[in-house]
DNA sequence: CGGCTGACAGATTTCAATATCTGTCAGTCC
DNA sequence: GGACTGACAGATATTGAAATCTGTCAGCCG
């Protein structure tokens, strides 16, 4: 209720936005709802940010950028048995999608709504992550480790191989008993396939 | 119109309900629409399926049942390298999966709608499947070709990593550009990780 | 009898009126 | 002057009453 009279920021807009999607789901949130939470009118929400849309890909993008940046650590840790470093990078990718469909249900649908439209967004996000992944096969190719012909195509393979883990479509499927070893199973046949 | 007055079997009835169902789509199709199609009552469909659930089941049964047969075909077909084997069978279902989803949109909807909810149905295709998937794995097995622990669990592994290729939840994506190739790279992964 | 009908109750869907929301913009206020 | 407001038009969502559908069953008809 206090509107906390700072000046009004994108980032501002975003923090509230977020909670407010946190709070009413996506079906449900409107800008006036933003624009009220902090204390403005919401033609100031349309100042920061064109359409509805724009906001919601904004929050969206905010979010899945913590997950992209959780997951470069994993990927830059060079040195390291690439088999490995692609184990735990996937087992991680599968961890944080799992955790944020279980902790923000709310704001995991409104990503699950932006991946059914055409989301400019989550493309980005999948080509960061799919480019993190090639950076690992690369390392791994060029010490010998993996022998594929190329990183980048094999990367984006073990990406859609690995799609019932990290796919919002699947959320679903995420916590029934059994998925680790299912997970665990793709992976030994994946990385055996890279190394080959 | 001619109601045909044969005996109203199940055979006739799951007939017409397929017909209704393409026409009309899950959504409109009633069952008072399939009834009229036979040209009797709808309290004689009732006779031979207890809900309209079980009729859309048995109906998506008769037709996943069709793609079940078709691959058991080159499950069967012994003798030949495993590697290739593998690769025609998840081939065939690709092909299968998307021609389907390309000439009966509507029926396929049907079917999608029953993935969603606890398909029995589609639960038993899915093990039909993977029991043939497991044979041909194992075959190689045998014969020294592959080198896994458990074919059925490698079977499955196969089956889960080709989800985007068969499941229908991806079949908007089965026309863009370039799907042939992202499919391909996958087998490639899983075959060569099938061998190592 | 045994398969079929058609009227029925309760559940679900449709539809149109109403309310709310999105996006714009002339004007206010500091 | 530049950030903000609030009234507005058109688009979208909500609501509740009416229509349709599902599933049952007593009775009909061959």
């Amino acid at each position: 209720m206090p509107p906390t009279s700072e000046t009004l920021t994108a980032e501002r807009i975003l923090a509230a936005t977020e909670e407010v999607l946190r709070r009413h789901g996506p079906a449900k949130a409107t800008v006036v709802d933003v624009a009220r939470a902090l204390g403005v009118s919401h033609g100031s929400v349309y100042r920061h940010f064109r359409t509805k849309a724009a906001l919601r890909e904004a929050v969206t993008k905010r979010w899945l950028d913590r997950t992209t940046e959780v997951l470069a650590g994993i990927a830059a840790d060079a040195g390291r048995d690439p088999r490995l470093r692609v184990r735990e990078w996937l087992a991680a990718l599968f961890a944080a999608k799992r955790r944020k469909a279980g902790d923000d249900p709310e704001l995991f649908a409104t990503y699950s709504v932006l991946t059914d439209g055409a989301g400019e967004v989550v493309g980005t996000h999948i080509t960061e992550l799919t480019d993190q992944l090639t950076e690992i096969v690369r390392a791994g190719t060029e010490t010998g480790t993996f022998t594929v012909t190329d990183p980048a195509t094999a990367a984006r393979a073990l990406f859609q191989a690995t799609a019932r883990f990290h796919d919002p479509g699947y959320a679903r499927e995420w916590e029934q008993p059994g998925v680790e070893e299912e997970f665990e199973a793709v992976v030994d046949l994946l990385v055996r396939g890279l190394s080959a």
